[in-house]
RNA sequence: GGCGGCGUGGCCGAGUGGUUAGGCAGGGGCCUGCAAAGCCCCGUACUCCGGUUCGAAUCCGGACGCCGCCUCCA
């Protein structure tokens, strides 16, 4: 059984399901107007890994993520760059995906777009203007948060401790500070839609709710986003949900930051890297293993250095993959467990690597028995023993890609010139001509190779 | 002010009342023509101060330091 920690009780516990067997699950998207980031890298991480691991061990996983198209940023955006909205949603999703897939996360089971769902959206915000619950002021609809009895769960304080630390603001129309904007009204020549309380937009706390709710039904299994979401954004989209009278996310998943200098990164403070210029300079593989070593509810540090060691850690686990000629799993495919065959050590390891898995991806030490488990697989060769190093290999390779990393034998192409270098340098080697061989080695070296002797003969590979 | 998290060896990063995390880097050795890769061996850490205990990095209390949420934010 899977368990993961539960953000509103503070307790690891079992995931729950609806309908036994089946597992859904909502995360929170990206509003599209601007590159990733480093953390939405890790936010995509982490929940693919989720997703593997319970698809892993056999459940049927519907895995929901959104993209709000329409949002304050994006028309900022919009202007900022004088094109339409519409072409920077149309860039930044099509970067967005570009370096998720990168990442080698799978696609989400369904992606739904904010600027598809304004009527429910409408019909919702309408229901709680008829009930009461929301109120109109001069720029827009806003949520009467008083109206929920236990408004502040996620934030794990009650409404008066939050209202007590709520900043002032401008808008003195708002009953209180806590109340958060359903509909905004439109400006000339902003995008809107017609609704009955005025031409306008929806805020992004309906969006997510609708969106969740209207694709994967009343008490789905398992909402998820990054910390800074837990409130108000969850808060408020729970809120709605109770104001609605439907039974929202049963379970409560956030994420750790990624930091820079010992702070979070975000896009308020202006200090974060982008995911896109990350994958443009390192193997997306690194990052995935970095982010897999540290638990998942930890800040991580994300630099130059970490990033570099989690390469070096990498190559031992191709270098892996190249001895034993293990195929390249995971990727877009998630795999399933029961397809391949545990037994003896390897089924030792597989229940290892569960135990922690399930214990609220527990990925560090399941990670380090794979790490130990490479080390067994390599003595075992050095002694002879074959065949049991090659079914411990394999079963590294289909647990690495339970948590979607894949390891990669060497395939790089030979160019004929590198070939032929290759070719020479047998030669010389077979001959004795060490000062020969050597200069050839130096040769291929430049040519940006690493290169490995064996009684076979000279083995290149791109480092 | 309210709520929450963290402080581990050169670095990253788990864990937990007594016995090896793991990776990277470093040292020694094996292998190799020399390398690379791999293998073997080595570092002896847990912010500080009290307390509980036969025994605490691990539990309790306190101190110090750092971070986050309460505002858009993965």
């Amino acid at each position: 059984m899977i368990r993961l920690y539960d953000s509103v009780h503070g307790v690891v516990r079992d995931l729950p399901m609806r309908e036994p067997g089946r597992l859904s699950i909502y995360s929170c998207g990206p509003t599209v107007y601007s590159l990733p980031h480093l953390g939405h890298g890790r936010q995509t991480l982490v929940w693919d890994v989720v997703r593997r691991w319970s698809t892993f061990r056999g459940l049927d996983v519907h895995f929901v993520s959104n993209i709000t198209d329409i949002d304050d940023k994006i028309i900022a955006r919009a202007l900022d760059q004088g094109t339409s909205t519409s072409d920077v949603v149309a860039r930044y999703e099509s970067e967005w995906w570009e370096a998720m897939t990168a990442l080698g996360a799978a696609m989400p089971d369904d992606i739904p777009h904010a600027t598809d769902w304004v009527p429910q959206m409408i019909s919702l915000i309408e229901s709680f203007v008829e009930d009461g619950v929301a109120y109109q002021t001069s720029d827009g609809v806003y949520f009467d948060v008083s109206r929920v009895t236990d408004y502040g769960l996620l934030a794990g304080q009650p409404l008066d401790s939050l209202r007590a630390g709520a900043r002032v603001e401008a808008n003195d129309e708002k009953r209180s500070p806590l109340d958060f904007v359903l509909w905004k009204n439109a400006k000339p020549g902003e995008p809107s839609w017609p609704a009955p309380f005025g031409e306008g937009r929806p805020g992004w706390h309906t969006e997510c709710v609708v969106m969740s709710l209207g694709l994967l039904g009343d008490g789905f299994d398992l909402h998820v986003g990054g910390l800074d979401l837990k409130f108000p954004h969850h808060e408020n989209e729970r809120a709605q949900a109770v104001a609605a009278n439907r039974p929202f996310a049963q379970h409560w998943g956030h994420h750790g930051w990624v930091m820079v200098d010992q702070m979070k990164m975000s896009s308020s403070l202006g200090n974060f890297t982008s995911l896109t210029d990350l994958l443009g300079r390192t193997d997306p593989r690194a990052y995935r293993l970095l982010v897999l070593r540290s638990h998942y509810r930890s800040p991580i540090e994300v630099t130059t250095e970490t990033i570099a060691d989690a390469e070096r850690a990498l190559a031992r686990l191709d270098t892996l993959a190249r001895r034993f000629e293990l195929p390249s799993l995971a990727g877009a495919t998630l795999e399933v467990g029961s397809n391949y065959r545990w037994e003896g050590e390897a089924l030792d390891l597989y229940d290892r690597v569960a135990t922690n898995l399930d214990d609220d991806l527990n990925t560090p030490p399941a990670v380090a028995q794979l790490f130990e488990a490479v080390g067994l697989a390599n003595t075992l060769a050095d002694r002879g023993a074959t065949s049991e190093a090659q079914s411990f290999a394999e079963a590294v390779n289909v647990l690495f890609a339970s948590m979607g990393l894949a390891l990669h034998a060497s395939d790089d192409a030979l160019d004929p010139l590198s070939a032929d270098l290759v070719a020479r340098r047998d030669a010389a080697r077979s001959a004795k001509d060490w000062v020969g061989a050597d200069k050839l080695r130096d040769e291929l070296v430049e040519h940006g190779w690493v290169v490995e002797d064996s009684a076979a003969g000279t083995f290149i590979r791109r480092p």
